[in-house]
DNA sequence: TGTACATCAGTGAACGCGCGTTCACTGATGTAC
DNA sequence: TGTACATCAGTGAACGCGCGTTCACTGATGTAC
């Protein structure tokens, strides 16, 4: 059923499906989805549940992978980018909820990439040339990271699934912008004391 | 008319939008519509129109104002704020159709962006301190900022409209993130001379 | 200035269709004794 | 091991509704002579 569902997610925003396509899809007569979810929009909860699911298993491999500071970010991206080709669907589902979507759930995929930012923000705090920098600062970086990766991630999905040329230079694209902030925020420290 | 749909795309994305809710907002009889427009599709890229011709017409304000080093961040960024702000409407339809709406919309906005990229990277050929970086780390370091921008702008999007307080933190995060992507980009050269 | 005609936005009735949802049902599987 | 009952996913008919689209129409505005 919910293989069903994702199957259609691929071509159209959840928001513009009818529970007639779903059942359907699902080679079910309509009436047979009240006996799993009590309208649409319960379907789309549930979904969003599966899919951060998947996502904060994603995190939690890619922050357990202790690498040596060179090989962090290709290694992070790695991780990332696999599970992205992996979970496809997920993916797919969650970027067009997230500006497309009932008030609902941009709101519960906001809150999730936002706790996700602290994460990253608290893995930065151990870099010992980000000691002096705020937390409110920390906070921004981390930002900047993941909503770039997001940016990222949401352009590879616009890609043919198999396209293996195109979603390697999306990687190293990837690659170069994390350390392109990195960069940045190596810098930050000496140039901006006490943040403008 | 347009107006009519502008004002129903606050709500939900354009693809969930009936030809009927947006007559009825317009003050009009169903058939009237197709008097002016063949289907529901027409009217969605004569938006996208519109909106593109507001987009650049900010852009070309960005870009033409000469300020020193130190303030143009801030100024580009302003300009850039006060334009989605005074154009909420169509900001939020392209916000809402670049990855909910039909394929043919998806493409148009990208390729938008694209254009978008390709300028600003043309501007940073012209720093003296990037005069070494290929063409295709300028295109990466400037699809950075456009993202980043991007993400805030749609961040910003879902504050109430009357949030002079969040709108204000979201300009000042802005400036920051740029800023620090341009901490990077001046590292660039120094460290990866020819980029890994 | 006055008459005749073209253009064009909007009207209202009507159509067939897919929609979400209700209802009483069937039949397979699991559980109690 | 056999019988009785509960649970539960799926069925199929039926409903009223909003949908996109057709059609012939009205009436105001603009244009030619």
């Amino acid at each position: 059923m919910d293989a069903a569902l994702d199957l259609v997610a691929r071509k159209a925003p959840f928001s513009s499906l009818s529970l007639r396509e779903v059942t359907k899809r699902a080679g079910v007569v309509p009436t047979a989805f009240y006996r799993h979810f009590p309208d649409m929009s319960a379907l789309g909860l549930t979904l969003l549940d599966e899919s951060f699911r998947t996502l904060r298993q994603m995190m939690r491999e890619v922050r357990q992978q202790e690498l040596p500071n060179e090989r962090m970010i290709r290694g992070s991206m790695e991780t990332f980018f696999t599970y992205v080709r992996n979970n496809r669907t997920h993916f797919l589902f969650v970027s067009k909820e997230l500006y497309g979507g009932s008030a609902t759930m941009r709101q519960a995929i906001r809150r999730e990439i936002r706790l996700f930012v602290s994460e990253l923000a608290m893995d930065m705090a151990r870099f010992p040339f980000l000691v002096q920098v705020s937390a409110e600062d920390l906070q921004m970086m981390a930002s900047l990271v993941v909503n770039s990766v997001v940016a990222l991630t949401q352009e590879m999905l616009e890609l043919d699934e198999d396209d293996e040329a195109g979603q390697r230079e999306m990687l190293i694209l990837a690659e170069k912008q994390v350390r392109l902030i990195y960069f940045g925020v190596a810098q930050w420290r000496s140039e901006t004391g006490a943040p403008a």
